[in-house]
DNA sequence: CCCGAGCTATATCAGACCAATATAGCGGAG
DNA sequence: CTCCGCTATATTGGTCTGATATAGCTCGGG
């Protein structure tokens, strides 16, 4: 999803800077399918400003940089309802700990259950964050996000941990010796 | 995972065209996790074949254009392999269809049921895809990439298949009246 | 025979995005 | 005082994408 949208998205849920748009898709239900860099962000707004689909006041409380406050138009929340009911683009999933494990042939086992181990503890902490925000009230949406997150997790978690068996570490082969 | 690390990843398993290479990670086994561009892929192997990493000869045999064919040199893959030693970068995981879901308030039921239908099918053809190419003779590494592969988007699928109950089409609807 | 579609193969380009960095503060801890 | 973390804006060189261009070859249909 292009940053534009993004910015739209999270503009219809109330008037927000470039940094708290950041950090609002950053919130742990979310920050697992939506990323977007500054380098990014800010062109993003220029444009939608320049645009009509964003207006912008500035706030000048004696900080350097100013604040800027931006604000859907009217305009900015058609075209993002529009764009909702257009084509919409294919998900994209990036692995490097798959695509190295595709190669692991080339790896001992010690660095095999590391990679493995790290994996796991990447994604128990992805799930928790979704877990754990999840205690606040969910609206459907939130709810339905959540629920997809989760479930995939505790799948791959599932997985990891079962297939985790097979690979020693030198300290594990120590043990046994 | 950046594309000159894919394209020696590939080339590890045998020489190969650019044409090739983009070829044999679009195999449906290790296309859900890995892509990258003809736009991306060219001037990755003329940067690795300035460093020495990949050798490349080309071959005439009256087509133009001509066919080139690269090669992985040992600086090559001992540099490949080093990488795969080195810091892992994170999975990424970008979703238009949740991002949607997250803003699902601003659409009918019906267009949700599609979107989520529309969604279905292509996680369907997805697991399909994994799933009949491991018919073939798995190596380990094979059969752990398509295990996961396979764990996702089942437990994905399941998940979906279940809220989908939860949306009317129109027709639906007027089935019903 | 001709035409179009699909495939193999190389290459490029404008636009989008990233990671890192710079700047400018403020507040708190050591 | 210094450093770290945070809020906040902005930029830049490098990477990648999607689309496109070019150059064939093969096969099927008219």
């Amino acid at each position: 999803m292009d940053v534009r949208t993004i910015c739209l998205g999270i503009l219809t849920r109330g008037d927000a800077t470039g940094y708290e748009i950041k950090k609002l898709f950053e919130d742990g239900r979310f920050s697992y399918f939506v990323e977007a860099s500054f380098g990014s962000i800010y062109p993003a707004l220029s444009r939608l400003t320049e645009d009509g689909l964003v207006s912008v006041r500035e706030e000048a409380g004696g900080r350097r940089p100013d604040r800027k406050v931006y604000s859907i138009t009217e305009k900015g929340k058609s075209t993002f309802v529009a764009g909702l009911n257009g084509p919409m683009p294919d998900d994209r999933f990036r692995s490097p700990f798959l695509f190295a494990m595709m190669f692991s042939n080339f790896l001992d086992q010690t660095r095999i259950a590391a990679m493995i181990d790290g994996y796991i503890a990447d994604t128990e902490a992805k799930l928790a964050q979704i877990t754990c925000e999840c205690g606040r009230p969910c609206n459907a949406q939130e709810a339905f996000i959540c629920g997809y997150g989760r479930t995939a997790y505790s799948a791959v978690l599932g997985f990891l941990k079962e297939r985790r068996k097979e690979f020693k570490t030198d300290a594990a082969i120590a043990a046994a010796e």
